[in-house]
DNA sequence: GCTTGATCTTCCCGCGACTGGAAGGATTAG
DNA sequence: CTAATCCTTCCAGTCGCGGGAAGATCAAGC
């Protein structure tokens, strides 16, 4: 099968596909012409791929993933504990992101938005609340 | 003043502020030895790039709120819409992170996580749910 | 057989926003 | 005078690709 079936097959766009073999991530076989040559298990292996990173796992963190997904006697524990982090991160950002909007938020409240220059917006951010 | 001080004052590192600086944020003088020299105006100047950062705009954003903030006739509505449209992407974002936190959250709650290797964190992302 | 267009190959550059480090000059403290 | 610190420039790397060039190959139609 070549790249472009695989793309569309994984939904993952063919450069991706590349890339993920450059950093060893895959090892497709090579027709006679040179061309890669993707195997069901390849598929196989850039959907879980596609679907990891979906979730939000790094590339390292989704060739840790396929490790323990090929190792048949991986421990779950090791997989909820990756998954966790990664949990763990996503709530921090989120968290993160939560103050910014409420400070945004007020900002944009606070500013009338007309033709005026004078802008509480600009007045905070130089520091005006200091 | 030195960068180092400029840092200090700024809360940036001074890798950032030379940074800063090639990309056209800000021209401090230059002392006789060749040193950047930062005013006050360039220590105010760095700590608006250092707060707008920080709620979440782009350089890019930054340097437009820069140009508003130099220009006594803007209307304040044009610095509301920069602020409005990034707090829009901050939600987009904020819900997109919300959905991934719920669906890990459901694997790692039915990932028993002991030394067993069946795991459905793996099954769902080998595709076992399709 | 020939042309055309789609698809494949490798290669290298670019993004955003820095960060690290090397090599070397300037300043400061003791 | 020396040693430590600070400053300078420049280059390379990060992460996860995407764009695009230059060239080979294939499939379809005439």
């Amino acid at each position: 099968m070549n790249i472009g079936t695989a793309a569309r097959r994984s939904a993952l766009p063919a450069k991706t596909i590349r890339y993920y073999e450059e950093i060893g991530l895959l090892r497709p076989a090579r027709a006679d012409n040179g061309y890669r040559d993707y195997s069901d298990a390849d598929i196989h292996r850039l959907k879980f791929l596609q679907r990891s990173r979906g979730l939000g796992f790094s590339v390292e963190e989704c060739r840790q993933l396929l490790s323990l997904y090929g190792d048949s006697h991986r421990a779950s524990a090791d997989v909820k504990a990756l998954a966790a982090t990664k949990l763990d991160q996503i709530e921090h950002k989120i968290a993160e992101l939560q103050s910014l909007k409420k400070t945004l938020t007020h900002l944009v409240r606070t500013c009338h938005g007309d033709a005026r220059p004078d802008c509480p917006i600009l007045d905070e951010l130089s520091g005006a609340s200091a």
